[in-house]
DNA sequence: CAAGAATTGAGAATCAATTACCATTTCTCG
DNA sequence: CGAGAAATGGTAATTGATTCTCAATTCTTG
Protein backbone atom coordinates (compact mmCIF):
# COMPACT_ATOMS: atom_id res chain seq x y z
CA UNK A 1 0.00 0.00 0.00
CA UNK A 2 1.12 3.72 -0.49
CA UNK A 3 2.50 5.61 2.19
CA UNK A 4 -0.02 7.54 4.38
CA UNK A 5 -0.54 11.09 3.93
CA UNK A 6 -1.82 11.93 7.15
CA UNK A 7 -1.80 15.53 6.67
CA UNK A 8 -2.93 15.07 3.29
CA UNK A 9 -6.21 13.17 4.49
CA UNK A 10 -6.78 15.72 7.44
CA UNK A 11 -6.87 18.07 4.34
CA UNK A 12 -9.79 15.89 2.43
CA UNK A 13 -11.50 15.20 5.80
CA UNK A 14 -12.13 19.41 6.77
CA UNK A 15 -13.11 19.61 3.27
CA UNK A 16 -16.26 16.54 3.09
CA UNK A 17 -17.09 17.88 6.76
CA UNK A 18 -17.31 21.62 5.19
CA UNK A 19 -20.87 23.41 4.61
CA UNK A 20 -19.22 25.04 1.85
CA UNK A 21 -15.76 25.12 -0.79
CA UNK A 22 -13.27 26.62 1.47
CA UNK A 23 -9.41 28.64 0.45
CA UNK A 24 -6.44 26.74 1.15
CA UNK A 25 -6.00 29.52 4.26
CA UNK A 26 -9.42 28.79 5.79
CA UNK A 27 -8.47 25.02 5.62
CA UNK A 28 -4.93 25.65 7.37
CA UNK A 29 -6.52 28.27 9.63
CA UNK A 30 -8.91 25.54 10.80
CA UNK A 31 -6.45 22.69 11.37
CA UNK A 32 -3.31 24.87 12.61
CA UNK A 33 -5.03 24.73 15.70
CA UNK A 34 -5.53 21.30 15.95
CA UNK A 35 -3.51 18.44 17.69
CA UNK A 36 -0.32 18.78 15.53
CA UNK A 37 -0.62 21.74 13.69
CA UNK A 38 0.42 21.91 9.74
CA UNK A 39 2.18 23.97 7.35
CA UNK A 40 0.43 26.03 4.90
CA UNK A 41 2.36 24.40 2.26
CA UNK A 42 1.33 21.20 3.10
CA UNK A 43 -2.11 22.76 2.69
CA UNK A 44 -1.37 23.73 -0.94
CA UNK A 45 0.12 20.20 -1.67
CA UNK A 46 -2.92 18.15 -0.36
CA UNK A 47 -5.04 20.33 -2.55
CA UNK A 48 -3.14 20.25 -5.86
CA UNK A 49 -2.66 16.93 -5.34
CA UNK A 50 -6.60 16.25 -4.58
CA UNK A 51 -7.61 18.30 -7.41
CA UNK A 52 -5.28 16.11 -9.49
CA UNK A 53 -6.71 12.84 -8.24
CA UNK A 54 -10.08 14.08 -9.13
CA UNK A 55 -11.38 14.26 -5.59
CA UNK A 56 -11.15 17.64 -5.65
CA UNK A 57 -12.55 20.32 -7.27
CA UNK A 58 -11.25 24.10 -7.51
CA UNK A 59 -13.98 26.75 -7.99
CA UNK A 60 -13.16 30.59 -7.81
CA UNK A 61 -16.36 32.64 -6.41
CA UNK A 62 -14.43 36.06 -6.20
CA UNK A 63 -11.59 37.59 -7.43
CA UNK A 64 -8.40 36.12 -5.52
CA UNK A 65 -9.13 33.34 -3.59
CA UNK A 66 -9.74 29.95 -5.49
CA UNK A 67 -11.96 27.58 -3.34
CA UNK A 68 -12.02 23.62 -3.16
CA UNK A 69 -15.01 21.18 -2.36
CA UNK A 70 -15.10 17.57 -2.96
CA UNK A 71 -15.95 16.60 -6.62
CA UNK A 72 -18.39 14.24 -5.61
CA UNK A 73 -21.24 16.27 -4.14
CA UNK A 74 -24.32 16.69 -6.18
CA UNK A 75 -24.86 19.37 -8.65
CA UNK A 76 -25.15 22.59 -6.42
CA UNK A 77 -24.37 26.19 -5.80
CA UNK A 78 -23.62 28.88 -3.68
CA UNK A 79 -24.11 31.50 -1.27
CA UNK A 80 -21.33 34.14 -0.27
CA UNK A 81 -21.53 35.85 2.73
CA UNK A 82 -20.31 39.76 2.32
CA UNK A 83 -20.00 39.53 5.92
CA UNK A 84 -18.05 36.98 6.81
CA UNK A 85 -16.93 36.00 3.18
CA UNK A 86 -17.83 31.89 3.74
CA UNK A 87 -19.14 30.55 1.01
CA UNK A 88 -22.03 28.14 1.44
CA UNK A 89 -23.85 25.42 -0.24
CA UNK A 90 -26.96 25.29 -1.42
CA UNK A 91 -29.50 22.76 -2.30
CA UNK A 92 -31.28 22.43 -5.85
CA UNK A 93 -30.66 24.53 -8.58
CA UNK A 94 -32.79 26.67 -11.59
CA UNK A 95 -34.19 25.74 -15.03
CA UNK A 96 -33.81 27.40 -18.14
CA UNK A 97 -30.46 28.72 -18.27
CA UNK A 98 -30.10 27.14 -21.90
CA UNK A 99 -32.07 30.34 -23.12
CA UNK A 100 -29.57 32.62 -22.03
CA UNK A 101 -26.64 31.47 -23.79
CA UNK A 102 -26.35 33.38 -27.39
CA UNK A 103 -26.46 31.83 -30.20
CA UNK A 104 -23.15 30.39 -31.73
CA UNK A 105 -21.82 30.23 -27.91
CA UNK A 106 -21.34 26.93 -25.96
CA UNK A 107 -22.14 26.53 -23.07
CA UNK A 108 -19.94 23.98 -20.70
CA UNK A 109 -21.50 24.65 -17.69
CA UNK A 110 -22.38 27.60 -14.97
CA UNK A 111 -22.32 28.72 -11.68
CA UNK A 112 -25.02 30.43 -9.53
CA UNK A 113 -23.66 32.72 -6.83
CA UNK A 114 -26.08 34.26 -4.22
CA UNK A 115 -24.82 37.16 -2.56
CA UNK A 116 -25.82 38.45 1.03
CA UNK A 117 -25.64 37.51 5.29
CA UNK A 118 -25.27 34.20 6.18
CA UNK A 119 -27.67 33.44 9.35
CA UNK A 120 -24.53 33.33 11.45
CA UNK A 121 -23.54 37.00 10.31
CA UNK A 122 -27.09 38.28 10.81
CA UNK A 123 -27.53 36.53 14.11
CA UNK A 124 -24.29 38.75 15.45
CA UNK A 125 -24.65 41.71 13.25
CA UNK B 1 -17.20 73.54 -15.28
CA UNK B 2 -15.02 70.88 -13.89
CA UNK B 3 -11.38 70.28 -15.56
CA UNK B 4 -11.86 67.36 -17.97
CA UNK B 5 -10.35 64.41 -17.93
CA UNK B 6 -10.01 63.23 -21.52
CA UNK B 7 -8.33 59.62 -20.73
CA UNK B 8 -10.90 58.89 -18.06
CA UNK B 9 -13.60 59.40 -20.43
CA UNK B 10 -12.03 57.26 -22.69
CA UNK B 11 -12.13 54.99 -20.18
CA UNK B 12 -16.17 55.12 -19.65
CA UNK B 13 -16.26 55.26 -23.08
CA UNK B 14 -14.70 51.78 -23.64
CA UNK B 15 -16.95 50.06 -21.23
CA UNK B 16 -19.65 51.69 -22.45
CA UNK B 17 -19.27 50.15 -25.93
CA UNK B 18 -18.09 46.65 -24.97
CA UNK B 19 -20.01 43.43 -25.09
CA UNK B 20 -19.64 42.76 -21.59
CA UNK B 21 -17.39 43.91 -18.76
CA UNK B 22 -14.31 44.13 -18.70
CA UNK B 23 -11.00 44.15 -16.52
CA UNK B 24 -8.25 46.86 -16.03
CA UNK B 25 -5.98 45.29 -18.32
CA UNK B 26 -8.51 44.50 -21.09
CA UNK B 27 -9.42 48.30 -21.19
CA UNK B 28 -5.69 49.34 -20.89
CA UNK B 29 -4.66 46.97 -23.56
CA UNK B 30 -7.35 48.46 -25.97
CA UNK B 31 -6.56 52.04 -25.35
CA UNK B 32 -3.00 51.93 -25.15
CA UNK B 33 -2.94 51.08 -29.09
CA UNK B 34 -5.15 53.65 -29.60
CA UNK B 35 -3.79 57.37 -31.27
CA UNK B 36 -2.17 58.37 -27.92
CA UNK B 37 -1.93 55.78 -25.96
CA UNK B 38 -2.82 55.44 -22.00
CA UNK B 39 -0.78 54.85 -18.70
CA UNK B 40 -2.10 51.27 -17.03
CA UNK B 41 -2.04 53.87 -13.76
CA UNK B 42 -4.64 56.43 -15.51
CA UNK B 43 -6.84 53.26 -16.06
CA UNK B 44 -7.03 52.21 -12.85
CA UNK B 45 -7.69 55.62 -11.97
CA UNK B 46 -10.40 56.18 -13.97
CA UNK B 47 -12.43 52.84 -12.98
CA UNK B 48 -12.04 53.51 -9.36
CA UNK B 49 -13.20 56.99 -9.65
CA UNK B 50 -16.06 55.44 -11.93
CA UNK B 51 -17.03 53.13 -9.13
CA UNK B 52 -17.05 56.14 -6.60
CA UNK B 53 -19.08 58.25 -8.99
CA UNK B 54 -21.71 55.22 -9.22
CA UNK B 55 -20.97 55.48 -13.24
CA UNK B 56 -19.30 52.04 -13.33
CA UNK B 57 -19.82 48.92 -10.97
CA UNK B 58 -17.47 46.20 -10.18
CA UNK B 59 -17.54 42.23 -10.71
CA UNK B 60 -15.90 39.91 -9.66
CA UNK B 61 -16.51 36.78 -12.18
CA UNK B 62 -12.89 34.38 -11.59
CA UNK B 63 -10.24 34.79 -9.58
CA UNK B 64 -7.41 37.32 -9.91
CA UNK B 65 -9.22 40.21 -11.82
CA UNK B 66 -11.91 42.57 -11.08
CA UNK B 67 -13.92 43.73 -14.05
CA UNK B 68 -16.05 46.71 -14.60
CA UNK B 69 -19.66 47.85 -16.01
CA UNK B 70 -21.39 50.61 -16.68
CA UNK B 71 -24.03 50.80 -13.94
CA UNK B 72 -26.92 51.68 -16.02
CA UNK B 73 -27.13 48.52 -17.83
CA UNK B 74 -30.49 46.40 -17.16
CA UNK B 75 -30.20 43.28 -14.70
CA UNK B 76 -28.40 40.86 -16.72
CA UNK B 77 -25.52 38.11 -16.23
CA UNK B 78 -22.51 37.09 -17.54
CA UNK B 79 -20.75 34.31 -19.94
CA UNK B 80 -16.99 33.50 -19.49
CA UNK B 81 -15.35 32.15 -22.33
CA UNK B 82 -13.11 29.72 -20.83
CA UNK B 83 -10.74 30.11 -24.15
CA UNK B 84 -10.47 34.02 -24.95
CA UNK B 85 -11.16 34.65 -20.89
CA UNK B 86 -13.80 37.49 -22.06
CA UNK B 87 -17.07 38.48 -20.22
CA UNK B 88 -19.96 38.86 -22.23
CA UNK B 89 -23.21 40.14 -21.18
CA UNK B 90 -26.27 37.70 -21.47
CA UNK B 91 -29.84 38.80 -21.73
CA UNK B 92 -32.78 38.09 -18.99
CA UNK B 93 -32.33 36.23 -16.06
CA UNK B 94 -34.07 33.40 -14.46
CA UNK B 95 -37.02 32.54 -11.84
CA UNK B 96 -37.17 30.86 -8.56
CA UNK B 97 -33.88 32.23 -7.05
CA UNK B 98 -35.63 32.71 -3.77
CA UNK B 99 -36.23 29.20 -3.24
CA UNK B 100 -31.96 28.70 -3.01
CA UNK B 101 -31.62 30.79 0.10
CA UNK B 102 -31.15 28.88 2.86
CA UNK B 103 -33.62 29.73 5.91
CA UNK B 104 -32.05 32.38 7.62
CA UNK B 105 -29.79 33.72 5.60
CA UNK B 106 -30.67 37.30 3.66
CA UNK B 107 -29.85 37.35 0.10
CA UNK B 108 -28.93 40.69 -1.52
CA UNK B 109 -28.24 40.18 -5.06
CA UNK B 110 -26.72 37.09 -7.18
CA UNK B 111 -24.41 36.59 -10.37
CA UNK B 112 -25.09 33.64 -12.80
CA UNK B 113 -22.35 33.00 -14.84
CA UNK B 114 -22.29 30.66 -17.33
CA UNK B 115 -18.25 28.81 -18.66
CA UNK B 116 -18.40 27.97 -22.12
CA UNK B 117 -16.81 28.60 -25.51
CA UNK B 118 -17.66 31.75 -27.32
CA UNK B 119 -18.52 31.96 -30.70
CA UNK B 120 -15.62 33.16 -31.87
CA UNK B 121 -13.29 31.37 -30.14
CA UNK B 122 -15.63 28.38 -31.43
CA UNK B 123 -15.41 29.29 -35.20
CA UNK B 124 -11.48 29.78 -33.85
CA UNK B 125 -11.42 26.52 -32.56
C1' DC C 1 0.64 84.83 -20.31
C1' DA C 2 1.07 83.21 -15.09
C1' DA C 3 -0.38 80.56 -11.17
C1' DG C 4 -2.52 76.87 -9.41
C1' DA C 5 -5.11 72.65 -9.71
C1' DA C 6 -5.99 68.36 -11.91
C1' DT C 7 -4.36 64.76 -14.95
C1' DT C 8 -1.10 61.72 -16.67
C1' DG C 9 2.58 58.17 -17.25
C1' DA C 10 6.31 55.26 -15.92
C1' DG C 11 8.03 52.58 -12.87
C1' DA C 12 8.65 51.43 -7.96
C1' DA C 13 6.28 49.60 -4.12
C1' DT C 14 2.83 46.82 -2.05
C1' DC C 15 -0.11 42.99 -1.19
C1' DA C 16 -2.16 38.57 -1.12
C1' DA C 17 -2.05 34.14 -3.02
C1' DT C 18 0.66 30.55 -4.48
C1' DT C 19 4.86 28.02 -5.42
C1' DA C 20 9.65 26.73 -4.78
C1' DC C 21 13.34 25.19 -1.89
C1' DC C 22 15.56 22.55 1.30
C1' DA C 23 16.48 20.53 5.56
C1' DT C 24 14.07 17.42 8.64
C1' DT C 25 11.00 13.84 9.84
C1' DT C 26 8.34 9.79 8.96
C1' DC C 27 7.25 5.60 6.52
C1' DT C 28 7.97 1.38 4.07
C1' DC C 29 10.39 -2.62 3.19
C1' DG C 30 13.99 -5.63 2.82
C1' DC D 1 17.90 -1.82 12.06
C1' DG D 2 19.28 0.90 7.49
C1' DA D 3 18.40 2.91 2.98
C1' DG D 4 15.50 5.23 0.20
C1' DA D 5 11.01 7.32 -0.91
C1' DA D 6 7.49 10.39 0.50
C1' DA D 7 5.70 13.89 3.43
C1' DT D 8 6.20 17.95 6.04
C1' DG D 9 7.10 22.72 7.59
C1' DG D 10 9.11 27.09 7.52
C1' DT D 11 10.44 30.53 4.76
C1' DA D 12 12.07 32.71 0.65
C1' DA D 13 10.75 33.70 -3.92
C1' DT D 14 7.45 34.46 -7.39
C1' DT D 15 3.43 36.09 -9.53
C1' DG D 16 -0.22 39.08 -10.97
C1' DA D 17 -3.05 42.72 -9.70
C1' DT D 18 -3.34 47.06 -7.83
C1' DT D 19 -1.65 51.25 -5.61
C1' DC D 20 1.71 54.76 -4.81
C1' DT D 21 5.08 58.34 -5.98
C1' DC D 22 6.63 62.08 -8.28
C1' DA D 23 7.94 64.73 -12.02
C1' DA D 24 6.00 66.43 -16.29
C1' DT D 25 2.02 67.96 -18.79
C1' DT D 26 -2.38 70.02 -19.51
C1' DC D 27 -6.31 72.86 -18.23
C1' DT D 28 -8.73 76.69 -16.28
C1' DT D 29 -9.14 81.21 -14.96
C1' DG D 30 -7.82 85.86 -14.08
Amino acid sequence: MARQAKKHDQVLKVLKQASGPMSANEVWERLRAESSGIGLATVYRALGRGVEDGRLVAIELESGSVRYEPSDLEHHHHFLCSMCRRAFDLKGCVRDLERLVPRGFRMANHEILLFGTCAECRRAG
